[in-house]
This record gives C-alpha cells, structure tokens and sequence, in this order.
DNA sequence: ATTCTGTACACGGTATACAATCTGATAAAC
DNA sequence: GTTTATCAGATTGTATACCGTGTACAGAAT
C-alpha cells in the first residue's frame, strides 16, 4: 500500500483573481460604484482579460459586481431596498440553518460558535480593524457548515460577500454596536444550548434586524451627504 | 414627463448560448454526465469559445453543469443526496415564498396559480409532452414572482433549473403521478383562497416530499440498471 | 496475456488581436 | 446661447492562436 501523497493542484488564474477582488470589496479596499475594468487597469493584477473576465462573471453571480454591457463592470452599490430584503432573506436562511444544525449535529455547531466567539471576544476593543467584522461572519457560518444541506450553503455563500461587505462599510463608524452584537452572539449560543428553537429565532431576528437598522441609516446617511455636496 | 419607452437590448451571444444550453438541459436534449465541448464540437451552435465558455462559467454557478479544471464540462448527475437535499431546501424556499405571496400581493398570486392550473389542465391526458412540466414549474414561479424579495427569486432561479431537470429526466415514465400532482396544487390554491398558512405547507411538504420520492425511485432504477448491464 | 510506458491527439487555460459600440468633447449651425 | 453633428478615445464583444495538461491507444517488456 502506498502512503497518500496528494498534492494541492495550482489554483486557476479566475479563481485567485476572483478570490482576491472578492476580499478587496469586502475588506472596503474597493468602494460601491468603483469601475473593474476587464484589462485590470490601476488594479495591479497581471492577468489578461480572459481570466479577468471569467472571475467577474462569476462575481455577478454573487451579486458582488455588477457588469453593464458594453459599459463596464462596477462594484455593487447596496440600496435602502437591498439591504432591507437581504436582511430578511438572511433571517430566513440563518434560522432554517440553525435549526437544522441544532437537530444533525449541535456539538460540533457549538464548539464552532464558541471559536468565533472567542476570537471576537479577543478583538473586541480594536476598533477600526477588520477582525470584530471576520468573527461575527465565522459565527454565523457555523450555522451553515453543521447544517448538511450543500444547497443551503451555497445560498449562504452566495449572498455572505454581499452581507459582510455592508458589515465592513457601514458598520465600523459605530463600534458601540459592537457591545450589543456581541451579547447577542453569546445568547444565542445560550439558547442553542437549551435547545430552545423559538428563543433562537427571536434572538436571530432581533440581531440580525438590528444591523438591518444600522446599514440602512448608514447609507441614508451616505446619501444625504452626498446631496450636500 | 416623458412616457416611459423601454427598449429591449439586442441579448448577448453567452446569453443565447446559456439559454439555449439551460433548455436543452432542462427538455431533456442532453442527458446527464454529457459531455459539452467549449468549442461546440457536436452542438451546432456556431459561436467561438469565449461566449461558450461564459455561457458555462453561468450555468455552473446554477448548478447545471460541471466543469472539471482541464477535464471538460459535463451536464450535472443528480445523486440520491443532491434529490434529497434540494427537496428540503426548495421546501424551505417554497413555503417562505408563498407566504410571503400570501401575506403583500394575495389577488395577483392567485391569478398566477390560476393560470398555470388552467394550463396544466388543458394538457394534462398528452403523454410524453413536456408541457405538463412547464405549467406545473410556472405554478410554483408564481409563488416567487409574487413574494417580493429578490434575493429569494434568485435563489429560486438558482436551483429552478436542476428542479426542472429533475421532473423532465426522472417522473416522466410514471405520467399517473400527474393526477396526484394536479389535486395537490388545486389543494394548495384552495388553502392559499382560505389564507391558511398551516395547512398550505403541510399539503406543500407532502407535494414536494412525494416528488422526491419519485425522483429518488428514479435514480436508484437507473442505477441498478446500469450494473445490471 | 498482462502490465507498463511512450506517444499522439484532444481539450481546456491563457493571451492577444480585431471588431463593434458607447461616451464625452469639440466644433458647427441655427 | 443652445442644440446638433461629428470625431476621438476608451472599453467591451468576439475570435483565434499558442501552450500546457490529461487521456487513450498502441507497442514493448516481462
């Protein structure tokens, strides 16, 4: 018998381009609107168009760009009206996830909360970095990972770039959010442990329409300032 | 004020291309595990491989084909799980949208229902057609058009395909299915007209968990008659 | 006869060239 | 001065050429 060698295959060209864009909107280095020319002009990313292309392409999908034939490819710019149904298609999928991650396999689902937790609970007084922002998306995954359902994942995963985009963009301004996110986190873990399904589902909703308030006075406020000018 | 006078763009080439691909899929033209060439070899459609292979990068994120790095791109296989899987999770979708239908735009959801019905009922002795299957995917679209949440409409769409694929591959031997079928959405239509939440998911879990059954009889057939050969 | 290996071929990965079209600016006409 | 026509630049749309990799088949060695 020969010992198992595998090699980890070179990542295509799309997928790293894809992967690096997709971290550079939601890590704000990108702003909404901006222009992603096919030629990576000003991105200093040396790949051809094809490659370029194909990772936008599949970007769009994510909702993360959107291409505008014949003009261009723009990063997303979250409406009042987006963030409003992403809040509510978010509650829905999270609270499905949660429970069935409660019912297939809640130890495993609660030893992962408890990692992100942790790490959150560690960064919590740096402000301004994007650490607080990476936990509280690690938290929520563990619903999706521990829920079995490969579907269910890939919505989550196709809708996650679009909610920790608005989490980095609008929320750092107001850290003291951050206090309550954080006990919110933690009673849900409380009641997941209980295995109280209608006390999650509370708590989730409340949590998760809370930050539904802060993005949308963040971008009415993004707007009025921009009247002003 | 001027009238509003939208025109309709000219559709891109890797958007014909998807589309005409997705039918095929969905009609049953190609069959699963397919093989599809980027540069058309066999399927006469006269484009070059750059629109192609857009066309595919599109239909992967929907799940109907499967591009293996250096390899080929190949028509999806359901498997046992992914049937299983994606009933639970077109269940979930369901029963959030046609309540959210229910709750913002009940008279327009109902007209839908209707017209799909009447569609389905107009052809529901021809045997073999495909047009039993189109009415009977346009009475559940209903729910979605009508629930108002965009992000739940595209996660529809992103599943819609392999859903549809599924019912014209696997339940068209079994074409006595169809009266069961056909009383269970007239079912549904009469709970929705009583505004009865409860009662429309349960005949809905009993809908689609049947479906599932269908299917997943249908693969295990075919899979025990491939080893038989 | 079976297994291994070498080679040819086919296909996808990427880069690039050329065509089509949109945008914005500038100039001309009213 | 306002409007319209024209043109230049830029950017996407599409096709294709080249390269590397995977696969299948045939031939050789055991």
């Amino acid at each position: 018998m020969l010992p198992k060698l595998e090699i980890e295959h070179p990542k295509s060209l799309p997928a790293i381009v894809e992967e690096r864009l997709r971290n550079a909107i939601i890590n704000a280095e990108l702003s909404f609107g901006q222009a992603l020319p096919e030629d990576g002009t000003g991105l200093a990313l040396g790949v051809s168009r094809t490659p370029m292309r194909q990772a936008l392409t599949r970007l769009e999908s994510q909702g993360l760009v959107v291409i505008v034939p014949k003009k261009g490819t723009f990063v997303f710019k979250p409406t009042l009206k987006d963030v409003e149904q992403l809040a509510s298609f978010r509650l829905m999928l999270e609270i499905n996830a949660i429970e069935l991650s409660l019912a297939s396999s809640p130890e495993t689902t609660l030893r992962d909360m408890y990692h992100a937790l942790a790490a959150m609970s560690a960064v919590r007084d740096e402000k301004g970095s994007h650490a607080y922002a990476r936990g509280d998306t690690a938290f929520h995954e563990s619903f999706f990972i521990n829920c079995g359902n490969d579907y269910l994942i890939n919505a989550f995963k196709t809708v996650s770039g679009r909610i920790a985009a608005l989490r980095t963009h609008l929320s750092l301004p107001r850290s003291h959010e951050q206090l309550k996110s954080f006990g919110e986190h933690k009673a849900i873990v409380t009641a997941f442990e209980m295995g109280d399904k209608s006390e999650i589902a509370t708590i989730l909703t409340a949590h998760i329409m809370r930050a539904k308030t802060t993005y949308a006075l963040a971008i009415e406020e993004s707007a009025a300032a921009k009247t002003e000018i």
